[in-house]
DNA sequence: GATTTTCTTGAACGGATATTCTAGAATAAC
DNA sequence: GTTATTCTAGAATATCCGTTCAAGAAAATC
């Protein structure tokens, strides 16, 4: 009952999820969400509701599509070591240097400002903090990650890494060198027969 | 020769510094500039020429005064280890909660998405950067830094770490984890005497 | 005190912004 | 094929944005 739409949701979104990763909330205007989806300002308001819901939903399809996936193809449950490392090295790859920029990073800075930080900035972190703890635990139980350690600590330890990564990558900061940083730390960590 | 200013430059391009730090450079409007200076906007473009070089002047401010200035508390020359350890508890510290947050950081990943990165960006980075080198070398000398490890290649690491501790104070991280993470760097950064 | 220069003020401007609304197009159900 | 319903299109609106400008106020120079 009723004309059924003409566009996919998920391309639509996967669309002004881009354009939010380039230029933020506040850099998007409803002309930049036009051209970068292909709809018409009527069909976003009638389909989403208004920008900031927009926003909601292309932010937790980020959570969902982008950092789920790429943490499925980079270190998978089992990849252990290897896997956060790649992870990591990842981040200096963006496809023909785009750029896009990570969603968490920018939202924690630029709408953290003001208020609580956004629901999905706060899953997001959660999401990284968890798989690289169970990532390091897992490890740790083969003698892959030194056991003088505790996953939980390392774990917020590369979360750290991992969002100052993002924001040196956003600064334009020369990449060999921070490939040299992750594979140094990931190195020492695995340095599970440490002289001692 | 014509009328003098009636206000302190100083004073009021900090003020501006304080709204950019809060909100950012779009989300600070004109309008925002006035209440927070107590200029008109007359005066605002008078003094300054327009938004940019008024946030430009700012950020300049921000560099020389609250980077500087904070290095100089916290870690001024020959302050060795415990001066950077101190330099990055204070991060979590920021009076009354107020969460200004680091212009760099923050213009760094507003700005970051579609161009070159600003100026004054670039410099804060490569003062905190050779700041944290010069540190680290002098306590090498002085046995309080371990042998083992460069100057150069820890202070991109801690750089990078300082990036991250500052996104995720802004995501509303705990800060007490934090601080466990600071103290937990420098321990394993200080341990010379490495058992090996 | 007159003159000149600079600063201050606030109204005015054009353009961009997010959002709403109305009219029309398309499709599903009957 | 009719009807009911939903989606699309895009004009319309009010607000906010950054910026300019013209007129008046204040101070330094002579």
């Amino acid at each position: 009952m009723g004309r059924t739409r003409s566009y996919d949701e998920g391309a639509v979104l996967s669309s002004a999820m881009h354009a939010f990763r380039r230029k933020g909330y506040r850099g998007v205007s409803i002309r930049d969400l036009e051209d970068a989806t292909g709809l018409k300002v009527g069909s976003i308001y009638n389909s989403f509701g208004d920008k900031a819901a927009f926003f909601d939903a292309a932010f937790a399809r980020y959570n969902r599509i982008v950092l789920r996936g790429r943490i499925e193809r980079f270190a998978p449950a089992e990849s252990g070591m290897d896997g956060l490392r790649a992870l990591f090295a990842s981040l200096l790859h963006e496809p023909n240097d785009e750029s896009l920029g990570c969603l968490i990073t920018n939202s924690a800075v630029e709408l953290g400002g003001e208020g609580p930080p956004h629901r999905c900035t706060v899953e997001g972190l959660r999401i990284l903090k968890e798989t690289f703890t169970e990532r390091l635990a897992s490890s740790q139980r083969r003698g892959k990650f030194r056991s003088d350690k505790s996953p939980e600590s390392t774990a917020l330890r590369l979360l750290t890494l991992y969002q100052g990564i993002l924001v040196l990558v956003r600064a334009g900061h020369d990449k060999r060198a921070l490939e040299v940083l992750i594979q140094d730390e990931f190195n020492s960590l695995e340095a599970s027969h440490d002289p001692r």
